[in-house]
DNA sequence: TGTACATCAGTGAACGCGCGTTCACTGATGTAC
DNA sequence: TGTACATCAGTGAACGCGCGTTCACTGATGTAC
């Protein structure tokens, strides 16, 4: 905290502040309840101020989107290489949206910001890389395979279990201990795989 | 279609025509966006409607809640059944989610509507119920195995994949052939569940 | 170093709109006798 | 069969509120000369 004058005419950052009083207020009251007069109220700045910087709401939902793509790609990246980095990266995909819990309500719902703008493109292919890059590295996969299948699953995995938890319905039903967790579910996708492989076999 | 005087004083059935307006109004808005006046217009009652019979939206959502507790029991019980019912009742969980997008939009958002309502316990308990007892079956499973990680991990397959398609995510990762999607994600799993079992052996 | 001016970030009053809620009401139903 | 009355489903006018948007503005910055 600078000792500056108490309130320069001139913010020098709104436009990221605006940006993270966007994400404190869907993580408050969720994407849908956000105004842009609350996010101006949020960010000490007068209510015509978030129009001034992104047009309309799918303008700052795009720059939410964006920036969640690049923290995704930051937390995931790192961990996904090798044979078991796809694996790992799942893990990763779960600690990350539960950390950012309001860039992660906003990067996966392309019906509230703009699907087509160049930066969020860039953001999102580059996190796609990374989820069929280490997909396609994976562990007992023939070279040239089809990774479809073991995206969606994968994705899918990783996903449900962050919605589920971050909506609420999960609070009962786990163990205090996130490696507890984390051995669980790894141990019911074996018992899951076994049984589809046995399943397969008999048809 | 009745050839009934146009408009009587009393609807009849306006619960159940209110309920089935709202989930149409989440379908078409989402849940966040819904709003008692628009359910009334589609309904064809006045305004003060909705309210007289629900109290407010978390009213109007437990009664969604119910229904889709009870319509997912439907779908999935049935097949649920034997050895391989889990991994089946896993299917027809996404089939229950792409054929009932508004139920499936409210069912496991309990900060929606009233977590502790009678009709509502009864519902979700009947649906937990097929979930858990479908997994103590699971083929390969020992009798007094902790199901937990096979339900969380079977479950969130499930749902991520429904949530993923429903919010847009897919549109261009996935075959048109809907048996052709079937089989990539249980090759995806079985391929995922033997490169688990591979690092855990390394370990 | 000094002045003039274009640019732009941010302000704040005003508007019209749809919302949830309230409340006195009216029309229909069903039951008591 | 007929009448009186309680009950309740649904109406519609009125309210106050927060919202997004518009628009003329003001204060600060940066550049040209």
């Amino acid at each position: 905290m600078a000792s500056d004058s108490p309130k320069p005419y001139h913010h020098g950052h709104l436009r990221q502040a605006l940006i993270d009083a966007a994400v404190a207020e869907v993580e408050a009251v969720g994407p849908a309840a956000l105004s842009l007069r609350e996010i101006a109220r949020r960010a000490g700045v007068s209510h015509g101020a978030p129009a001034h910087h992104f047009g309309d709401k799918a303008g700052i939902f795009t720059a939410i989107a964006t920036e969640a793509f690049q923290l995704a790609s930051q937390t995931i990246g790192p961990v996904a290489d090798g044979t078991y980095g796809f694996l790992d990266g799942g893990a990763a995909y779960i600690v990350f949206a539960l950390a950012h819990p309001g860039h992660f309500a906003i990067m996966l719902r392309p019906d509230l910001y703009r699907d087509d703008d160049p930066d969020l493109t860039v953001a999102r292919d580059e996190a796609f890389q990374i989820l069929y890059g280490s997909a396609a590295n994976l562990h007992g996969l023939p070279p040239d395979a089809d990774v479809t299948g073991v995206v969606l699953a994968g994705w899918s995995l990783s996903h449900g279990f962050a919605t589920l938890w971050l909506n609420g319905n999960l609070n009962d039903r786990l163990e205090p201990n996130p490696d507890a967790i984390s051995d669980q579910l790894r141990d019911g996708i074996i018992r899951i795989g076994r049984a589809l492989e046995a399943q397969r076999g008999e048809k």
